[in-house]
DNA sequence: GCGTAAATTTGCGCGTACGCATTTTTCTTG
DNA sequence: CAAGAAAAATGCGTACGCGCAAATTTACGC
């Protein structure tokens, strides 16, 4: 086999992983994310509570992780799937569009849901982490050895752009935020949309890419 | 008075924050940070343990905020201290690398202490996000206002650079580092001082910031 | 000063997060 | 394929985080 057969194992706690995100959103949906005790997930997924708590460590991860999957690896296989020409920076910054503008029915539902909570918020903020160690690992392949920091701190810093899209984009257009804006001084952007954003963000971390790749092909 | 006379309730609030923090930090050195519950600290201060939980949302924050302090003002404040000329990614770098040198006898002992516990060392590097806020106004106010986008990028970007290093500085040195920089197949700096590493992880942004001041001042 | 509006503190209660010790399941070795 | 090692699931107990509503404190106008 191309997968070393570590396989058992690892296959079903990949199964109940997704079990449990896959009920955690379901009954989340079904009766409103305040309705749902670790308890009911947990048992929908057959599976003890203290258990649950091995795989997630708060019920608003559960929910969250059902929407984000594994984007955070599907980003840098799409970046790792660019042709070796191209600007690593616009690899980068196609490959996180693309990644999170595939957005399915269900997805646009959860994301409704998740909207209406600040745990839930969070958490999927948080999750725009959860993106650097795989595009680490990726830029550094592109980049000297020598140079794994900066790979490091490109991909954090993608990560930290990411995160701040996300947050502008997923706003609840408050009272607050007219407040702000006005006291801030400036006009801001009302809305866009999602690859908008994400293009915003990046945009200013792209001569930063470009001279990581300078100093590894003078 | 300098300041207007809002005073009385944000200098108690002032007060109490402190205070928790103090007792915080004692009780954790004192009698070791597993021994301290968020009852004997609220006590010491002199207030309910539900009053603790309205200032700080978890036990590690304000052992962990007792070090951090104003640090994040304290940056913002030295960034727009240096003088219009220089580079702005050189005033944030020696902004950062000063802040988090002046470290006092009792920061030392107060840093010991953290690195001994997992749950603590993670909420000392998630204060690095703090740093966000403070620094996305100063560097604003150096970009033009349009670029306000570009601003909190940056900001947060040296954020994630400050939390890279403060990761590497503070890591035990411990069976998993070895195995997994041989699984890299790299050779990593084993450990540098604060200083550099802040350096070294500031450098890759450094191209980010002299764009962003072309798009300026052309 | 005095009364009223706003902000803060506090007590209560529920569900959660996780360390620890034990049991059950999966992997390896002869 | 059997026995032991390794890993994961489970039960239990404790402390924590926080929403909510009542009580207390501070601020402001007259």
């Amino acid at each position: 086999m191309t997968t070393p057969p570590r396989g058992l194992r690892e296959r079903k706690k990949q199964a109940t992983r997704e079990a449990l995100r896959e009920a955690a959103l379901r009954l989340a949906v079904e009766r409103g994310p305040d309705q749902v005790r670790v308890e009911d997930i947990a048992e929908a997924a057959g599976v003890s509570p203290r258990t649950y708590n091995n795989y997630f460590a708060s019920r608003e991860q559960a929910i969250v992780s059902a929407v984000t999957a594994d984007r955070e690896a599907r980003i840098a296989a799409a970046v790792a799937a660019r042709p070796a020409g191209v600007r690593l920076a616009d690899a980068v910054t196609e490959a996180v569009v693309e990644q999170y503008t595939n957005t399915g029915e269900r997805e646009h539902k959860a994301l409704l849901l998740i909207t209406t909570r600040t745990a839930l918020r969070d958490a999927f903020l948080d999750t725009a982490a959860g993106i650097e160690p795989p595009l680490t690992a990726v830029i550094a392949e592109r980049l000297d050895d020598a140079e794994a920091h900066t790979a490091r701190v490109l991909a954090a810093s993608v990560a930290a752009a990411v995160r701040i899209a996300l947050e502008g984009w997923l706003r609840p257009a408050g009272k607050a935020e007219a407040a702000e804006s006005l006291a801030a001084g400036g006009l801001v952007v009302p809305s866009g949309s999602l690859p908008d954003r994400l293009r915003t963000a990046l945009a200013p971390l792209a001569p930063a890419f470009d001279a990581a790749e300078q100093h590894t092909q003078p």
